[in-house]
DNA sequence: TTCGCTGCAAATCCTTTGCATGGCG
DNA sequence: CGCCATGCAAAGGATTTGCAGCGAA
């Protein structure tokens, strides 16, 4: 995965919006956009590139793997850069921001219940709810999108 | 929980559409219905309900408890009774069905990742995508929406 | 040049809301 | 009888699509 986003790899025609879009998902520091954040961007930037076609273009890059495309609570769809392997999400329902985490543990019990009851286990999405850390303690959120939190818990027991 | 969908038990005033929506909900084999599962369902009968109504009645029950609203991929609600305590969900991608199941390791588990991040968890929704045993097996489904698969496992442990 | 891509606007889909009427308590 | 609830229609927000012109190969 030496180019994990180039647009020859996956078969698109090199144009002008789609190199601005890719652009804009690589640099952003907030990995989790609308197709609005993105139209906005793109606005910020002067270009002018329509809201039809952002979502065009985020639904093809979705199509060949480069985004995820995430459906939370609230009816937007939140798009994903997929660059940094599987991950499960975080969403603060006071901030409205999404961290990630993994949680080997967490993975490893997922299989099972699916080996257990005969299930070929392709994929899955866990969502957790609730309010984060600086939300909690002074009513901001201390944790910014560009550090996203990080669980990487590997040993604690199950029945702790 | 002698009675689990009651009216009168929640506060809400007895209304011929709120009977008739709530017969439907406990009624129907599918526990997974759309706002227009439901209006489809009323019109069968020669209900005069209004698809609004439907929405307003479908939210009323949701905050008081006796559905849960989930927003699965596709952007259109899904609302589920209550009735049988928490559990996630496992889809079939072959088959299209929904199944249900509830482990408590993994409950503890997600309990545990929040707590050592400092997060408030409220709740959790956990999507596994994979093929159930039926499909695998014969080609075909084998477990039916009315039966719902659940798996209950608490003892196994995490690092199996 | 060719055919895919884009912008714009209109169309869809799902859901919510305003308002006058109707029905529960 | 007083309000809350409902039906209808219209609004709203997100996303998709039709179509004529533009641009990459």
């Amino acid at each position: 995965m030496a180019e994990p986003m180039n647009l020859k790899n996956v078969g698109l025609r090199i144009t002008q919006p789609r190199l601005k879009i890719m652009q804009i998902l690589q640099q952003s520091a907030v990995r989790h956009l609308t197709a609005d954040d993105v139209y906005q961007q793109l606005q910020l930037q002067g270009e002018e590139i329509g809201l039809a076609t952002v979502y065009r273009v985020l639904a093809q890059f979705e199509s060949v793997g480069l985004l995820m495309r995430h459906n939370f609570e609230g009816g937007r769809a939140i798009f994903e850069r997929n660059d940094s392997g599987h991950h499960d999400h975080f969403f603060c329902v006071e901030c409205d921001r999404v961290f990630e985490f993994c949680d080997t543990a967490l993975e490893r019990r997922q299989q099972k219940i699916a080996n257990n009851a005969g299930f070929a286990l392709q994929e899955h999405a866990m969502y957790l709810y609730g309010t984060c850390k600086g939300m909690a303690a002074e009513g901001i959120c201390s944790v910014s999108d560009d550090a996203p939190f990080e669980v990487q818990t590997t040993a604690i027991p199950s029945d702790s």
